[in-house]
DNA sequence: ATTAATAGTATCGGCTCGATACTATTAATA
DNA sequence: TATTAATAGTATCGAGCCGATACTATTAAT
């Protein structure tokens, strides 16, 4: 009898878990439905694609390492052909501009015009959800950042995916004693604004 | 003085804000992508399209009332015209099945096929997040179950958005005694699988 | 009885996005 | 050092997405 309950047990725990990550799978999908059409909308008024936007809102936190088209790629996770073009359609309108790199001319770097940075000022965060954020208190505001850590950071690393982390979370960041920070991949210091920025070669402390 | 630096704290405040937004936002845009990249991964092995999945899905979780090509308009937030096509080729390829409704000729129910439900247990939730959500402890899955609801709630209600809930969270829903459950909308009592599927017509309880 | 609203379909064009094939440059290796 | 492999990026093609528009059929409103 003590078996049975004990299996009746497991089998119970095994479906509220299930249940729990099909509420959050859901909720997560429906989310990602209401922001892309936002994205969809507000781009539209540009006549810009969504997945433009997009590229240009990577741009724009992305630092000096990652603002490339692979790195753009990898973000996005489409192939380097579609990325390409997406592109060639946003310097073409204006919205970058393109610098080979001093060291690896294999490389370019993307670098937003002030028509894209006025751009993504105007729509993104989108109203919407913008809107809708202002509207919940310190608490859940709170609540929902570390949430959203916790399941960022697990899908990241339970993948050997690129995290696209800051360095203050990064095992290359070195802070020096005078406050100034070291970065150990690439051997440069880097700036107060530049240690806010999300970085393609990003790895969490273990 | 005083009132200098009062100023001051309300600029930091509002930038406090404002970088608390910008994080949640950006998250939810790299989950959002993640997402969409894996089911258009899991989608592609049955020669579908990520919006194609997510249709199924839908109609997978939704009550007996919202199994309609207007209802996966409005979750999708696509339009009509082109959900339809969607639905054709979904039908189609024999993943689903139409039915004109007894009592409104306008209107037609979708419902999915064997091979559409075996489809969706084997991709949703995507295996990447589904392995990622096991590894999370209790604590953290109820954190973002509860920032989830949180944000999603806030946005549906201020944007007099269908919110797509469950009969548990409906204005609309009245338990009587005896534990069974009646819809005050239609009119029909509600059997304990239906009340945990979503409904086009669901209004929060004010 | 007429008009308006709603559910759904059909068609078209611009765009996405993966697949493939290609060039140029750098890194690895023998 | 010569050869090979790996990496960054571009060009092109085709299947399919998606909004816009126009359409039919049915029900609701006046």
């Amino acid at each position: 009898m003590n078996k049975i309950s004990a299996l009746v047990n497991m089998v119970l725990i095994r479906y509220y878990k299930h249940m729990k990550k099909k509420q959050i799978y859901d909720y997560l999908e429906r989310l990602s439905n209401l922001l892309r059409n936002e994205v969809r909308r507000a781009g539209a008024e540009y006549g810009l694609q969504p997945v433009q936007v997009e590229a240009l809102h990577y741009l724009s936190i992305c630092n000096r390492y990652s603002d490339t088209p692979m790195a753009v790629t990898e973000y996005l996770g489409q192939t380097k052909g579609t990325v390409s073009q997406s592109l060639k359609v946003l310097e073409k309108k204006g919205f970058l501009s393109k610098r080979a790199d001093k060291n690896d001319k294999r490389m370019i770097h993307l670098k937003l015009t002030g028509a894209a940075k006025k751009l993504l000022k105007k729509t993104i965060p989108t109203p919407l959800f913008s809107h809708a954020c202002e509207h919940l208190d310190e608490q859940s505001q709170i609540r929902i950042t570390n949430g959203l850590t916790d399941i960022l950071q697990v899908i990241q690393r339970s993948n050997g995916m690129r995290s696209f982390g800051v360095c203050h979370t990064c095992r290359y960041n070195k802070k020096n004693k005078d406050g100034s920070n070291l970065c150990n991949l690439t051997q440069e210091s880097l700036s107060q604004t530049e240690l806010q920025l999300i970085c393609r070669e990003h790895e969490s402390v273990a």
